[in-house]
DNA sequence: CTGGGTCCCT
DNA sequence: AGGGACC
């Protein structure tokens, strides 16, 4: 057999050669090429086919945790569960207990305000932030344990994305047909006709409720969840019951559960910043937002940000679930009203440091990057903007750190940053600062060999305070099936297999996806590794997701904007219902730049090593090389 | 005067 | 490398 796993650096064109019918016929190695390329062309219709008779979108679910910190605490001691409680970070109720609310308490209230609105309300300081977050590693650990598709976002959110366990639970019970929904429906609607987008997204809910279940039996905590077709949805429709319950969102509300939105800021993704710049547009709805002219907001914001922004206001967003692992990096930070001396900050500083160095030691990782970030006191109340200068952490000292010299550590890292800090501050002037931040980054597993326990096994499963390294996977699989489905139709070929070429490039998904189907014969030539990846239970079974094929009404304003995506026959996509035009034209803006510039090829490792930023983006070029030709 | 994180752009 | 935006 010709080497398909050897050779990572051969170069590109013979990719692009083999990929061109007519540059194979051209070839030299028009033999052996064309076996090659009559495999990708089996493993890739083979794989269409699964397009054509799976269910195609996915089952999202978003897990909002019940007032996290005040839960926490109330655990730590159960006798405050009866008695109004506010969680103090500085001067600010960050969050407070139910009991709390009741009362008129509220969540971001200054201290003052609350102690006046009840008096009996019982403080606890907030700023040391260990406990809450070994708890939020339990939670996103044990959703893990079911599913490794768990995305956190802050301490108290994740992400999950189900649907292969909703899929499989399919499988299993054929003839579950009356499934019913566990907990409430979004505007209560009634349990209509059973779509198969809605009977998944039923299985979805006793998904959530199961998992909501374990999470109270096995760690305490309530809390609420979302279960719809994407991220955004998921996450705006799981508080619409507030506390420990739970709410599905069916596509036909969908644009319900945008409309009443009202304000642009309550759309997850659009901040202070982008709000005020859409307000500047005359935007201050979502209404506005869906009805704009996408060509008024490529002006203000460039095409991606665009097309992103008018997609959350349609309640449309393809993001994929990423797994989140292991933390990129970690932080300790301080403020105050008033630092003005230089040995207030050495001391500051040094304080921040060994906290943080303890904390790093028993990550297990060592970090290669220190970055030191202050806040200047500002007359115009510019609180916010931070200021920050990194450098290198010299080896033998980020050695020290992992190794359990933290002293020695310390007093060298405190070093390290007063010279950054004399970069940004001149200290023979008067100064203020209210904030300082030292952060450890770029951090890098010691163990070299994958089979090392360092690698893949510290994170979670360390001391109870440190979590896992996992590798971070992501399953992109939207877009696919409704692009294929139109190529079906229009027959040609050589349409597909351009498109699915360009997926490839494009989208991990295709690599994903293509595993369960993928040639034995090409699945034996791999490295040994690569296929123990491609059966790791986190590959198992990707399933392609986005549109659904069930018709569904149009529930949006059409924007008129749109061209046709230039490698779909005209006809056939003019006949397709609007909403799902729609949502291909968004796809098919999204990544039309993307496709400019393959760049295939990076240096060649793989997703189940350690730093996982680069794992989810590289994993379908690090496993791309092992399919190409030679 | 929140304390973390993440990702993206330049 | 540094800032911005977001949660």
């Amino acid at each position: 057999m010709d080497n398909i796993g050897e050779d990572s650096e051969d170069d590109d064109s013979e990719w692009i050669d083999i990929c061109s019918p007519a540059a194979v016929t051209a070839s030299g190695k028009v033999h052996r090429n064309k076996q090659r390329w009559k495999t990708f062309v089996s493993m890739f219709l083979i794989h269409s086919l699964k397009f054509i008779t799976t269910p195609s979108s996915r089952v999202i679910l978003h897990f909002d945790l019940d007032c996290f910190y005040a839960q926490v605490e109330m655990i730590k001691n159960p006798a405050l569960r009866e008695l109004p409680l506010g969680i103090q970070q500085k001067y600010i109720l960050v969050t407070c207990n139910y009991v709390a609310r009741e009362r008129g308490v509220t969540k971001l209230m200054s201290v003052t305000d609350a102690k006046e609105k009840c008096p009996e309300l019982v403080l606890v300081k907030g700023e040391d932030l260990t406990h809450y977050r070994e708890m939020s590693y339990k939670v996103t650990e044990l959703l893990m344990s079911f599913c490794p598709l768990v995305e956190r976002l802050g301490f108290d959110e994740n992400f999950m994305d189900v649907t292969e366990m909703v899929e499989r639970k399919l499988a299993d019970t054929p003839k579950s047909d009356s499934v019913s929904f566990k907990g409430h429906v979004y505007n209560n609607i009634t349990p209509d006709t059973k779509t198969p987008d809605n009977l998944r997204l039923a299985v979805g809910s006793h998904i959530a409720a199961e998992l909501r279940e374990e999470m109270y039996t096995r760690l305490g905590l309530t809390g609420c969840a979302g279960i719809a077709t994407n991220k955004l949805l998921a996450k705006l429709v799981s508080g619409t019951f507030k506390p420990n319950q739970q709410t599905v969102l069916l596509p036909e509300s969908v644009s319900d559960i945008m409309g009443c939105l009202g304000g642009l800021r309550r759309v997850p993704g659009v901040g202070h910043q982008t709000a005020k710049r859409l307000q500047a547009l005359g935007l201050v709805g979502v209404l506005d937002l869906q009805m704009c002219p996408i060509s008024d907001l490529v002006t203000e914001f460039g095409l991606p940000t665009a097309q992103r922004l008018k997609n959350l206001s349609l309640g449309l967003d393809n993001s994929p679930v990423t797994s989140s692992g292991a933390p990129q990096s970690l932080s300790d930070e301080d403020s105050f009203r008033k630092m003005s001396l230089t040995q207030e900050v050495l001391d500051k500083i040094r304080e921040l440091l060994s906290s943080l160095v303890k904390r790093m030691q028993k990550d297990g990782r060592q970090p290669h990057t220190f970055r030191l970030t202050i806040r200047r006191h500002s007359a115009t109340n510019k609180w916010f903007s931070r200021e920050s200068r990194q450098c290198p952490i010299p080896n033998h000292i980020g050695k020290k750190i992992t190794s359990g010299f933290s002293d020695e550590a310390v007093s060298q890292l405190v070093s390290l940053a007063m010279k950054l800090f004399d970069k940004m501050v001149d200290s023979s002037a008067a100064f203020h600062i209210t904030l300082i931040n030292v952060c450890f980054c770029n951090l890098q597993s010691r163990s070299t060999g994958m089979g090392g326990k360092g690698s893949i096994s510290s994170f979670f499963a360390r001391s109870t305070s440190s979590p896992r390294k996992t590798p971070k996977i992501s399953t992109q699989n939207q877009v696919m099936s409704s692009h294929i489905d139109l190529e079906m139709k229009s027959i040609k070929i050589n349409h597909q297999l351009e498109e699915i070429q360009r997926k490839m490039e494009t989208k991990s998904s295709v690599i994903h996806q293509l595993r369960p189907n993928v040639d034995p014969e090409v699945f034996k030539l791999l490295p040994e590794d690569i296929q123990k990846e491609l059966l790791s239970p986190a590959y198992v079974e990707s399933v392609s997701d986005g549109l659904s094929k069930s018709p569904r009404p149009p529930p949006f304003p059409q924007s008129s904007d749109c061209e046709i995506p230039g490698n779909v026959d005209p006809t056939v996509f003019s006949e397709l219902p609007l909403d799902v035009q729609r949502e291909l034209m968004s796809e098919w803006k999204q990544h039309k730049p993307v496709l400019k510039s393959p760049s295939f090829r990076k240096s060649g490792r793989t997703t189940t090593d350690k730093d996982r930023k680069p794992a989810a983006k590289n994993s379908q070029t690090n496993l791309l090389k092992f399919f190409k030709p030679n």
